[in-house]
DNA sequence: GTGGTCTAGACCACA
DNA sequence: GTGGTCTAGACCACA
């Protein structure tokens, strides 16, 4: 299974914090094409989130072409998605990103102190997050 | 003038926005410590924002002691507000930090990717954006 | 239900009234922690005030550690919200009361006519209000 | 000349406060009937509070009755003011004591908390406030 | 002119 | 259903 961490509290909507982190398992493997994603109501069990949330993230997963509906199945990993997911990824990424950094030079922090920052920031968190998620039991 | 940019559309709430971008204003030192800000009209026709959304990000910065009201007359920056939004600013901007940086671990990126591309991004965003805002238009 | 009164011309803006009588009903046990309130639109039309500043008192409360939100659910009392308010509770009394007495001091009257006022008016009050409300109506 | 002390924060709106206080010292007998106040000028700048606020107390007043204008010298205490004003400071004292003693009571306060409170307050403050304003320069 | 408060009504994410 | 945010427009005290 995947791994989520939703925060509720971030910023982000939480439909959308599932649509980035189903695109960034695909996007790094472990969701492959063709795999079946857990039903809404597994899933809502078991991040405790409302399953209209869940429902909704999903709708915006199919339309953006990440997962394909097998009718009485559910939904599986379009075939062309690993490759789209990690442009994504990056763009999503890169995104916000070259969000925080504007914010920092337009608020008077110098390029040199933003570095510091983020460097002190990763070697900080690298390690303490799992880089790839592999099957944690379901 | 102060320098505001508001993105309607960024997540952040547009008062949050405004929160944040005084604070950091008064941070770096283009707002002064007993500086008067622009009204409440002023602003809110200057950002096209409805004066109540403007009010209300006031309304927040006085609570958090970085303006006072002077009764008829207008807003000003607090004495002691310089050292506490310059702490108020490095904390914001690291919380938004970890977050993505956190989502780029978490999404399967090896602390080295990011670093690359952070440093790119401070590269290409650094010199575009203007560090201290001076009588910019208006 | 708890037991709200407002008076929409004393001085004391409408939000005001109901952040300091939310918070005293904290302090009283009338609402306890964890204890869910009335929704914003079910207070607005009992109370026959606007949903907005019905919302802004609710807000206030939240920044001011008393209540916490549910997402989708609804506001309740914090944890640890009871002593807090009690405090909030007895500060805000003494205030008040240090305001009356001062004026009727500075206008003339001895301490031995202010207090002869003050008992006489407690004696008539007491038993004429409430000191716990329960159940209330509706 | 009278004696006035203006908080411009507590909740009494600044015009209110000098109505207030010239009834209060019209009562007590520092302004006799008869007597000319200091001009919406003199007191504008003594208070440093702004003209137009001294004129709005003043208009109140004399719709009140207290005060009455002698054209071309000023406004005067009126013949009969002393008395009226007299009523008018025990009605406001005992209305201002009511609301705070029945927020008290509402607040879950017994008339006895509420009495050793009240008597700790004016024993705290008789003696530290000037309960007769005598010539206190112009 | 200034900010502070209130109403009325809309749209959004979430449960 | 829940709260959170935003707009539009009114009235008030004060300078």
């Amino acid at each position: 299974m995947m791994f989520f961490s939703i925060d509720p509290n971030n910023g982000v909507a939480i439909y959308e914090q599932i649509v980035r982190q189903v695109k960034f398992a695909i996007a790094q493997g472990t969701l492959l094409p063709g795999q079946l994603l857990p039903s809404v109501r597994v899933l809502s069990q078991k991040l405790a989130i409302n399953p209209n949330t869940i429902a909704r993230a999903f709708q915006q997963l199919q339309a953006d072409g990440a997962l394909e509906s097998l009718r009485g199945r559910g939904l599986v990993v379009c075939a062309d998605a690993t490759e789209a997911c990690r442009t994504a990824r990056r763009s999503i990424l890169e995104e916000r990103l070259r969000a925080v950094i504007t914010e920092a030079l337009h608020g008077g922090l110098t390029a040199k102190e933003i570095r510091r920052l983020v460097l002190s920031q990763i070697d900080e968190l690298d390690g303490a997050v799992p880089t790839v998620a592999s099957g944690d039991a379901d």
